[in-house]
DNA sequence: GGCCCATAAGAAAATCATTCTCATTTGCAA
DNA sequence: TTGCAAATGAGAATGATTTTCTTATGGGCC
């Protein structure tokens, strides 16, 4: 059984525990879901879906990842442009860094961070309940001979 | 002269610097930008503006927030529910504590997380353009002896 | 295997924040 | 003052997301 074939059967049984059903779209967007190795949006999602299923329409995309992710089966997330990304969710915390040129995403996870955070958190007196973290960089060029002008 | 009026005569010579004008309605935005202990989004601005110029329309207040944030006069972000917030910026660098039961927004800052920023990103190669770093918590009780049930 | 019916899907309309269009107004420099 | 580029007001347009409404279907039960 693939990795995406559990995905799907631990989803089914969660599904099936709130009394909902495994029906042919979700095992599809599912599927997409889990083979994605990027971060889509609902369109991107639907777009790859579409392929395999022509009658799929987009707001089943959109109520899919509703229940998705009421379920905990996948993470959404919204960028500086506002529109919700998303990606499936069994694998551990991580935070983003998103490069400002390509737009590529990246992951990365820090346990210091998480702590600090969670002490900034008790000093104003709250208890983290969750956060938000993005880092906006630029790919740093490796120290090299300068270019020359016209050379 | 106020405070207020400071920041306004600052944003007037910013302005004219790049060839734009001050007018009565980015003058009234400002002052109630100004005036703001907290981070209203574009309709809040509006409202509290109308009542002081009932001409004024919505739209000025997204074209001035632009300008003003093109500027660097103001600050905007979004939270979780994806509507833009403003606040004026001429104040220290700060990241932000919502909470998730009143959701009031508390402001902090911590140079120990910023560098650890700055160091996450470099060692995955890239140069920290800008962050954004939100934290939802929800306020601790205070130490007490525990309510019995029906005393 | 077929039935029942609550849940889900498809299609399209609705929503809501934000942006754009366009006709009119207004800073402000000469 | 005058001229005109920049700005405004009002409303239409946009685009992501949600909702509505009618039809289809998963899956427990016989």
């Amino acid at each position: 059984m693939s990795e995406t074939d559990r995905r799907i059967a631990v989803f089914e049984s969660q599904l099936k525990g709130a009394g909902l059903r495994m029906t042919q779209q979700r095992r599809l967007i599912l599927r997409v879901l889990a083979e994605a190795d990027d971060h889509p949006d609902a369109k991107g999602i639907f777009t790859r879906a579409f392929a395999h299923d022509p009658t799929l329409s987009l707001s089943t995309v959109y109520r899919t990842m509703k229940v998705l992710e009421s379920q905990g089966a996948i993470e959404r997330h919204a960028f500086e442009d506002g529109i919700s990304r998303y990606e499936h969710a069994d694998q551990e915390h991580h935070d983003h860094l998103i490069d400002v040129d390509s737009g590529e995403v990246i992951e990365f996870s820090s346990d210091a961070i998480e702590e600090l955070q969670r002490r900034i958190a008790a000093e104003l007196g709250y208890e983290l309940v969750r956060h938000r973290l993005e880092l906006y960089g630029r790919k740093k060029q490796p120290a090299r001979k300068p270019a020359r002008k016209r050379g």
